[in-house]
DNA sequence: GGTCTGACAGACCGGTCTGTCTGGTTGCTC
DNA sequence: GAGCAACCAGACAGACCGGTCTGTCAGACC
């Protein structure tokens, strides 16, 4: 799980990269137990102590690249957006469906996978936005990432050719939000209702002179 | 639960003693403490020492009814039961219609009312649950009172004669608690275009013979 | 009057939190 | 070899956490 892009940010000055020994080594592996750490057990759960010991770097180079808690944290839902949000979600539904309206429909296909895993751990920027509250800057960066999400929906709905894409985003978001938090209570069929009503939201947003072939 | 309407500014308690009933008082400045706090900052977020200030409570008093805060935080969420879930919502949506299905419906009317509160804190059982984890006492607590939430849901769909009541019902949940995170995130039209899937729904779970009257 | 209960006030405990700082080591560059 | 940058290890600071405990006081009951 190293980090292709996202991040990054922090340690690269005006070295002319002539040693990656152990460059940017310490900031994947405070990556990847950030990544660990608080998609499972949220923000607060997770000390700082917790992130050193497992990451096996020293404090002071953890505060090094990161000045703040909070800043790993947003490296970490940036690294969330990649990993969970595009190559996870929306990559894998584009992937299993050949129209761009068995794309939508496929988003449940993979949320019913993925609610089914015995580690799922919900969707991190519903856990950040409310643990954190709207007004926090990491709710705040939460509720930016949640956006995305719905961005991405509305290119595929777009791709569909479906009408009033914004609101169709919106109301396809709810469905997805909504049987997340189901899965999390047990609900491993969540997906599969939610995607029965996605199927009608799908018809009310074809167009009117489009037939309903498939 | 000991507090019927849970107002009772918490400012007024340094009377000068003279009444008997400090019998139950002290037990209703604390609920109504931890009902201000949990329910707008979550449980974490919250000390006992501030629940101690709020309720001008000495602490022992405060161990002596709750041996832990986990325990107070058990006697919100009934409290929350009470207070939101059946004051708030279902009586609150009951008196909004005129038939099941209207009073359904009437829900996301009441939804609708409850986003635009520039006060509104989400569901706290969700809340509690993405906080604490399914595992934890509290989280298992949380998914109890969801499944309360769900049996008046299908109580109400019974009472319109709808079919395969308990599907219904908990699809109707992901809906509820879909928009809710969308309010959260500031989508306050959320409690409309749930109403919209929600009627759909509703339409799927009439029986076959049932007319379409109005 | 004596006793008991429950409330209040607040010191105190061990532990954890985020964040700072010192010290020693490694490895590259000049 | 000197300098330097980044690393590891870990002590430390100051705040806060949940929870315990001592002590004082007011009212109820015998």
């Amino acid at each position: 799980m190293s980090t292709p892009d996202a991040s990054e940010a922090p340690g690269s000055s005006s070295l002319p990269a002539g040693q990656t020994t152990t460059r940017d080594d310490a900031v994947d592996r405070i990556l990847d137990a950030a990544y660990e750490l608080f998609s499972r057990r949220g923000i607060r759960a997770v000390g700082v102590d917790q992130l050193i010991e497992r990451s096996g770097v020293a404090k002071a180079t953890f505060y090094r690249h990161f000045p703040s808690k909070d800043d790993l944290v947003l490296a970490f839902l940036a690294l969330r957006d990649q990993i969970w949000t595009v190559d996870l979600i929306i990559s894998d539904a584009r992937n299993r469906g050949n129209t761009p309206e068995e794309q939508l429909l496929a988003i449940f296909d993979v949320f019913g996978d993925w609610f089914q895993r015995e580690d799922f751990e919900a969707c991190s920027f519903i856990n950040v936005l409310l643990e954190m509250g709207r007004e926090h800057p990491l709710g705040k960066a939460s509720i930016g990432y949640l956006a995305r999400i719905r961005g991405h929906i509305q290119e595929l709905a777009e791709e569909a050719g479906l009408e009033r894409t914004e609101e169709f985003a919106r109301s396809w978001h709810i469905l997805m939000k909504g049987s997340i938090i189901s899965a999390t209570e047990g609900d491993v069929l969540a997906s599969k209702r939610a995607q029965q009503m996605a199927s009608w939201l799908i018809e009310q947003h074809r167009g009117p002179e489009r037939p309903v072939t498939a």
